[in-house]
RNA sequence: GGCCCGUUCGUCUAAGGGUUAGGACACCACCCUUUCACGGUGGUGAUACGAGUUCGAAUCUCGUACGGGCUACCA
């Protein structure tokens, strides 16, 4: 791996000129940088799609290139509403946009492959002119009955490759003139890549280095359905092309249709035009590739923001809404493959765009752990200005009822409780007592050792706080402890009571901080309420 | 079944032939804190197995096992 490096490195020109020097003519013709996220709308955008859109991102910033976006609606049987706009709000909220994409215009459109129906037809005519495709006049009934027919325990998936095509209804085995009969009667077909029967393809994949597949084994893939729209397989190799695509990042799962690819890419532009490749790893749930379930089950999320599918109405919550910070969310899918060598786990975007080198991501999958994911939340929480937590945490706060939030007040409760907090969503249960006298308190913290001179003691407190003059932290906690030793009481043998009155539980920024912030009138009356509830029963 | 990819603590990972195999999450203990956290210190814990190459292998080669992906007129 490490000796294909400089192979790798080679069409990026980063190789150090004292270790190899490109001849000129490469030199001159180093193209812009430019990489695509590809994704089909059919639904919510996950985890290992937002990672593939972070390693674009991260590498076309890096190399002063252009991030493009570019859906992929061929299928027209998967259209979902609203699918195309969501991803571009994940996008936004990730903060990972594209240069160009069917919202933000660009040179090389449509960005939308819809848009581009009536150029894929001439490639792939162009391919069975060339013998590189036939016509395959196959109905589903008659496909699903090859593969019956030709099913057996030894060969449980067969495949439409060299040894079924001549035993298909294809341009391959029909004569001339009844293909022409065929097409002039509008007969439904679609266009089939034709593979070699004994090549080798390779190619050299910028993480895993050299892959190689014998093209007898692989099948004879459609590349225009019968609808006119071409499959993934020639759409991303003519849209490549069109769009001047330099290096294409996709996940593992594309592996085995690779060969495919560089062969389309061979006959139609051009090998010394194809994309350097990188297949990603893939990122695992606790069984195997992560999927929607995998959260449900295991109680994570998997879809960037929340995803609410139009036709069952099923809500996905996403990371955005499960509290996350966009930048933590990045940190974490950034660091699922990749690192920089060092030990530093925590890297903002623009460090991230500074240091991310594909060459360093991680070849094989990796299992999202969702605790390990939450720590990063927390890593940057604690590490936010209380400025850009402000905006989210005030939001939540309004969901819950709770409006009066001025500024200077907002400043200081989340500097006082945003430690505490692993997601967004903490900071309700972690602040509610700032605004709310609580209903209920944790008594067994309380009762077993409450007794009467505790109940003096408090009493007298609240005579001290009535007439204090200075209200603030430190001032009440000097008071209180100079009462404490008054009465030869042990100020921990009251603070936590004191707690208790105030919060409702054993939990919180520290007592006389909380009372400062909710006031002396609400302090005394969160303390005679509490007095009550606990010389009771 | 076939093809392809992969395999270092439970998880994410470092280590470019020579390290007591390093860090982080999680877990445990202790310290700090008379709350909960934060923070600090320490601990448990890994090179899948077998051959080969080499003075020396986590690292290179081969085999095996295991895991994953693909095997649609879906992407």
């Amino acid at each position: 791996m490490r000796q294909a490096t400089s192979t790798r490195l080679q069409g990026l020109h980063l190789v150090p000129f004292t270790l190899y020097l490109p001849p000129l003519s490469l030199q001159l013709m180093s193209k812009k940088v430019r990489v695509r996220f590809a994704p089909s709308p059919t639904g919510g955008l996950h985890l290992g799609g937002v990672r593939t859109v972070l390693y674009n991102y991260l590498f076309a910033k890096k190399h002063g290139g252009d991030f493009i976006l570019r859906i992929e609606d061929t299928d027209q049987t998967r259209y979902v509403p609203g699918a195309e706009e969501y991803i571009f709000n994940c996008l936004k909220w990730t903060g990972l946009e594209p240069d160009e994409s069917p919202q933000h215009g660009g040179e090389y459109g449509p960005y939308r492959q819809s848009e581009r129906k009536a150029d894929y037809r001439q490639y792939a005519e162009q391919l069975v002119k060339d013998g590189h495709a036939y016509y395959a006049f196959d109905t589903p009934e008659d496909l699903e009955k090859m593969r019956t027919d030709f099913k057996t325990d030894h060969n449980p998936s067969p495949q439409y490759d060299h040894s079924i095509r001549m035993k298909m209804r294809n341009s391959l085995n029909l004569t001339a003139g009844e293909v022409k009969q065929l097409l002039d009667a509008g007969t439904k077909h679609d266009i089939r890549i034709k593979m070699p029967e004994n090549e080798t393809v390779s190619f050299t994949d910028m993480i895993r280095s050299e892959v190689s597949f014998e093209t007898s084994l692989v099948d004879d893939k459609v590349l225009l359905k019968a609808d006119g729209m071409p499959t993934y397989h020639l759409a991303v190799v003519v849209d490549d092309y069109l769009m001047k695509i330099t290096h294409a990042f996709r996940g593992e799962e594309w592996l085995p249709s690779a060969p495919v690819h560089v062969l389309l890419w061979k006959y139609l532009f051009g090998l010394e035009n194809m994309p350097q490749w990188a297949h990603l790893p893939l990122i695992l749930g606790p069984n195997g590739k992560l999927s929607k379930r995998d959260g449900a089950k295991y109680g994570f999320p998997v879809f960037a923001m929340s995803w609410t599918d139009p036709k069952t109405a099923e809500l996905t919550e996403g990371f955005k809404e499960k509290g996350f910070l966009p930048e933590a969310f990045i940190n974490l899918l950034a660091l699922l493959g990749w690192n920089d060598g060092t030990e530093q786990e925590i890297f903002t975007k623009e460090e991230l765009i500074e240091k991310f080198s594909i060459e360093r991501v991680h070849s094989g999958g990796a299992k999202f752990d969702y605790e390990k994911g939450k720590w990063f939340n927390h890593e940057w929480i604690k590490r936010s200005a209380i400025q850009n937590l402000k905006y989210e945490v005030r939001k939540l706060f309004a969901e819950k009822g709770i409006t009066d939030t001025n500024d200077a007040l907002m400043d200081k409760i989340i500097g006082l409780v945003k430690d505490r907090c692993t997601l967004l969503t903490d900071f309700y249960d972690q602040s509610v007592f700032f605004f709310k006298t609580p209903e209920q308190y944790d008594l067994n913290a309380v009762k077993p050792k409450w007794n009467e001179t505790k109940q003096l003691f408090f009493a007298e407190v609240i005579r001290n706080f009535e007439l204090s003059n200075d209200w603030n932290a430190q001032t009440l906690e000097n008071n209180f402890k100079e009462i404490a030793s008054i009465n030869q009481i042990k100020p921990g043998d009251v603070l936590l009571p004191l707690r208790v009155m105030l919060v409702g539980g054993k939990f919180g920024p520290g007592v006389f901080d909380i009372a400062e912030v909710i006031g002396r009138d609400e302090t005394i009356i969160r303390i005679t309420k509490a007095l009550s509830a606990f010389n009771a029963g």
